[in-house]
Parts: structure tokens; sequence; C-alpha cells
DNA sequence: CACCTTATACTCATAATCAGCATAAGAACA
DNA sequence: TGTTCTTATGCTGATTATGAGTATAAGGTG
């Protein structure tokens, strides 16, 4: 229906594309946030700073959203730089964490909009003005890391997470619980699905078995006693690690996202590890690089490896050119691919 | 290292998660925005409001965050029950938007950050306190409905598109462009990649085929005379709804997303006829059916439908236990699974 | 040289996918 | 009361993808 009256005040030029009323609200400040993953060595790993020196738990570069930044992503790209002495290659958002009841530093509770971005670089030298290290990801997540087989901490997770679900509230409650539970973590039917970082690393916090839990909510009722598992970061830092491990893990099988993490030329048991650190899981080698060649992924660079150990390797390139071709180009590995370390 | 100095303020009884340097920045205001779907007979609908009256451009439902918002979802559920009388089910965040040039409605350029989500959800009678609408979305991207054959305005389209590619300026960035348009639109080899949609939509934005852009960015330049393709939104709105769009043609194919659209019951042609109306493309029906019963998607009521206008058709609803079944229930359809209209 | 290592080629059974044809069961209409 | 339209549903045969092997090649080391 018009509304004529509207049109009383007639100062405007154009229509206005966003009414008045929608542009109060509270001000807060934004807060940027990287996840940086590189592969070195068949190990993922992951850039971390420290700003209170050797005390301090380690935290993902962050920093606030500046009048200057033109956009969030170059604002991202200049306080890593700043912090870390890193430059950013591929990046792309991850996800805007907005909850209030989130813990700031000082213990107040606040809203905190943090906006977090995951980025793939391919060194791993840095040395900014915070003190910047790489550490293996899986110290924040042992649970995550089944290339050798079951991985050692799991049955204590679990031992944990079934009192966490007997003691919860109500029936209904302690159904889902279990269900999520056996979705996770495979248990009763179903496979390990690597991609469910967050979902497994959410199920801990809430069974308090996460040392951020403790820390950030010491009031929220039922404190939990014994072991608490990984590494703890700081503020909810490892939570936004969950959340990029889980895409990263995902992504890699439709789009030829592993390459940004390998050196020019590599060969394919090296990529094979590297897909194999990062999802957890092992491959079968020979279906593996079939896979891999008929999808078109690399070509050939005319030089071999020799230190392989055994025989001479061929170096190969990723090829750009599978970006035209194939809709969805990736490295693929289907749920039950797992072979004995 | 560590640095005792530090230490001195001594206040915080624990150390602090968070230093202080990060915490000064811009403050502003944020916006949270629903592109809420829905698919009712055979069309894909999308709801818009519209503020300012019958002249007033569509927008997306949205609205500051505020204080009293818990959380940024609970915020953007309030805002939109506000806005539209429709209560939200299914919601996942979609992209967080915050190029500073962006301009506002009254014309002078500022940071806005808007927090976007896309809800789906099944029924569709609006009546709120903005004029709500449903909208069929081809409306504003009518190239991407291929399900009867080409669109007509693609031709039209390219021939823009193939003009803004030759203006480009350099030769590296025009071949960059041509690159790009023929992932984007299959122009040469390659098949049409219905996920594309925000890509297309940046190619046509960029090239001044957009009322949008000639609308916010009067001074940029080269401004192109000639049509502007699909419906204008308001600010940067069809940007966000080609990114909900696209997201969701992706996720189809691997959740089981598409039966938040469906009623209780359905028969497999509505179903088969909503994931086309949300992919713009046709599909193999005897294949289809196959798939989506194989996979274990859904279960019989019982019941027949008789307003087939032909053999009445066996009533099925979605079957929940396949969540916990499989790791990636959807809807596939992959390339070239085109069949004439 | 035997024997370790890793690389690479090839096979084979099974499962999923693509594109059909054939038949079933209702309504509309002569 | 057929005839003809519609849509639903069952089934087949070719092709391709996947999972799990075996066999052989080619470098090291004792």
């Amino acid at each position: 229906m018009p509304k004529p009256a509207d049109k009383a005040a007639g100062l405007a030029p154009r229509p206005r594309a966003v009414p008045r009323e929608i542009e109060r609200g509270a001000a807060l400040a934004i807060r940027l946030c990287a996840v940086i993953l590189a592969a070195t060595t068949h190990e993922p790993r992951i850039l971390t700073v420290r700003f209170g020196g050797e005390e301090a738990v380690e935290a993902l570069p962050s920093g606030p959203l500046e009048v200057e930044h033109r956009t969030l992503e170059l604002g991202l790209r200049a306080w890593v730089e700043r912090q870390t002495s890193q430059s950013l290659g591929y990046v792309e958002q991850l996800y805007t964490f907005g909850d209030r009841d989130r813990l700031e530093g000082d213990g107040r509770p606040a809203r905190a909009l943090t906006v977090a971005y995951l980025a793939l670089v391919r060194e791993a030298r840095p040395s900014g003005s915070a003190e910047a290290t790489w550490q293996n990801w899986y110290r924040y997540f042992p649970w995550e890391d089944w290339r050798d087989g079951e991985p050692a901490v799991l049955a204590a997770v679990l031992r944990g997470l079934a009192g966490g679900a007997r003691a919860a509230p109500g029936d209904a409650e302690r159904r889902l619980r279990e269900e999520r539970l056996g979705l996770a973590f495979a248990v009763g039917a179903g496979s390990w699905n690597e991609e469910l970082v967050l979902e497994r690393y959410e199920l801990l916090y809430e069974a308090g078995l996460i040392t951020e839990r403790r820390r950030d909510l010491p009031a929220a009722g039922e404190v939990v006693h014994g072991p608490a598992f990984g590494r703890a970061m700081a503020a909810d830092h490892r939570r936004i690690l969950a959340t990029a491990v889980g895409r990263l893990r995902g992504k890699i099988k439709y789009r030829p996202v592993v390459f940004e993490l390998m050196p020019p030329a590599f060969t394919l048991l090296q990529l094979q590890r590297t897909v194999e650190a990062l999802s957890g899981v092992r491959l079968h080698k020979q279906n593996f690089r079939r896979l891999v060649e008929q999808q078109g992924l690399v070509e050939e660079t005319g030089e071999l490896s020799l230190d392989t150990g055994g025989r001479p390797a061929r170096l190969v390139r990723f090829r750009r050119e599978v970006l035209l071709e194939r809709p969805a180009p990736g490295v693929r590995l289907r749920a039950g691919r797992r072979v004995p370390a």
C-alpha cells in the first residue's frame, strides 16, 4: 500500500535505500582474527602469537578493524603483517562470532564481534612484533589425528563425554546429546567424519572438558573436575580454530586449496602426506594418485626428486587450467578410505 | 620472551587472554540482514520488504544489532519477526559484508558492517509492520533460470559483458576478465555451473550492467548506458541475495536442506520441482527418484496424492534418521544432468 | 649382490551414474 | 466405453568411479 505521507519531507534526491529506523543500534568495536595454516614436513601448522610473554596463552593474530582499512580483508592482512611479518596469499572469510555472553580478558561479560578469516600460506618463518610461532594444530585437538590409528586420548575423551551426557538435565536433552555424540564421534554405528571438528569441540566444551570453559565461565553451575583435553588458547580462539580446520577439511574435497600449502614443485606422496595431515586420516596410495592424475590436478615438471629414500619420484606442479575445466576439482576422500598405519 | 614489566599493575586475577592494545578501534553499528527463502508452487521465492511505500525499491528484512540481542542470530530473528511476522526455522550465517566504500542511502560513503543470514522457511503469508511480500527470485537474476532452456536475456547479457571485457584497461586485465567470463557463463568450453551466482552477478556489476552500480557509484568513471539487467534492490541487498542463492545451490547437494522448504508430506515430483526451482536446471526424473530413494532421504507415508493430473503419486516424508547414517546426504545433481524442457 | 626403500603400472570386482524404454493408473473426452 | 491424455513407477544396459589389491621399476645400503 502506498503511503503518500512519507514523501512530505522530500529532501533526498532519490528514494532512500535503507530506512532511517534501522540506522540506530549499538555501536561496538569489531575484531579481525586470522587462522593462518601451513603444512610443512607432513605436519599441519598454525601461526600463533603470544602477546604477554612466556606465561601468556597462545592466541590467533588479531586486531581491531580501523577506519583506514578499506575492506575487512585488507584490515586483516595489515594486522597479520604487523604481528607476524607473514604476508598472506589465499584468504577466505570464515565466520563472524558475536555472542554477548562471551567473556573479555578481564573477566567482565561484553559483546565482542569477531570476523574470523582462514588463510593458507606456504612458508613458515615468522618474526613480527608479537612473539609469533608455528604450532602443530593437533596440540589443540589431539583427538583429531587418526593418521596412526585411533588417537590415544580418544578413550579418555569418550569417558568424559559419556559422563557429561548422563548428567544432562532431562530425558529429551540426554537423548539429544547422545545422538550428537554418536554422530560426532562415530560411537555405535557410522564411521569417523573428519569434518566435524567444531561439533566435537563444542561437545567437549559443553561437557566441561575444555580449559576455556572452566576459565571463562567459572560461574556456569556444574564445575567439572578431571582432565581437560588439548592445549588451551586465548579467548575463544580455539573454537575459531576448530571452525577453520573443519572448513578446510571439507573444502579440500571440492576445491584445489591444498596446493596453496604446497611448494611450487612436489611429489605425489608429498601431496598425499599433506592431505593426510590436514584431514587427519590415512589414504590409499594408488587410488590417491589415480584420483589426482585423472582429475588433471597436476602436470609434470620433468624433474625428479632423489630424496625419497627409494626410487626417485617425479616432481609435479599444480595445473591451473583445471580451474577452468572441472566444476569441483579437489582431492576427494570418501568415508571409509582408511588404511592401517 | 617473558616481559615481567607487564605484570606490574597486577589487578587481573588471571592472565589477560587478549592484550589491551587490540581493544581500541573504530566503533560502528552492525546490521543484521536476512535472506528468507521458500519454494511454493514450483517457484523459488524470497521475502522482501518495502519501507518507503510503493515507489521504494525492495529490500531484505534487516535491522541493527542491539544490546538486548544475546546472539546475532537471535537479533536477526527478532528483526524478521517484527518486520514480516515470519518466524524462522532453519537459519545459517551467510557472510559478513564490510567494505568501506559502500554508499549509504543518503549518498555519503560510510562503513556499514552487515552480517547476513540465510533462512529457509515453509510457509509464505507475511504481514509485518513493513510491507512484506514474496517475490520470485529470478526477477532479480533472470539469467539464472535455465529450467526452460537458455534464458531469453542471456544473449543480451553476454553481449553487454563482451563489450565490458573488451573495454578493460590493459591486456592482462582483459584476459583475466575473459577467463572469469568463460568460467562463470560457460562460454566456449565448459557447461553451466549453477553455483556461480555471485560470480555472475559481480561480473555484471563490474561491467555496469546492474542498476545498483549506476545508482550507488555514479562517479565511478565510465558510465555505461544501455540496458541494466534484473530488478534492482536496496543498497547491496542483491549481492547478498546472490551469495545466498549460490550457497543454497551448493548446499542442497550434500545436506538435506531442501526438506526445510517442503511441506510435511510431498510427492517425489514436488521434491524434484523444488530442487529444480532452486538450482535453475532440469533434472532427469527417473534418476532423481532413484537417487532420493536409495539414499534413504524419504520414507512412505502410506498415503496417495490424487491431484497429480495423472496416476496418483505416493506421498513421502523426510527421513530424519538419514542424518545419522550418511556423512553427506543431499540431492546430488552432477554437471551435465541437463534434460530438454 | 641381496635386500631395503619408495614409485609407478596395471587388474578386477563392485558400486554409482546416465539415459533410456516399458508399463501402471488415474482423469478428460469423444 | 473406449481412446487418449497425463503423470508415476519399474527396469535395463552402457559407462564411469571407487576400493583394494598385485606386480614391477628404480634408487639406495650392507
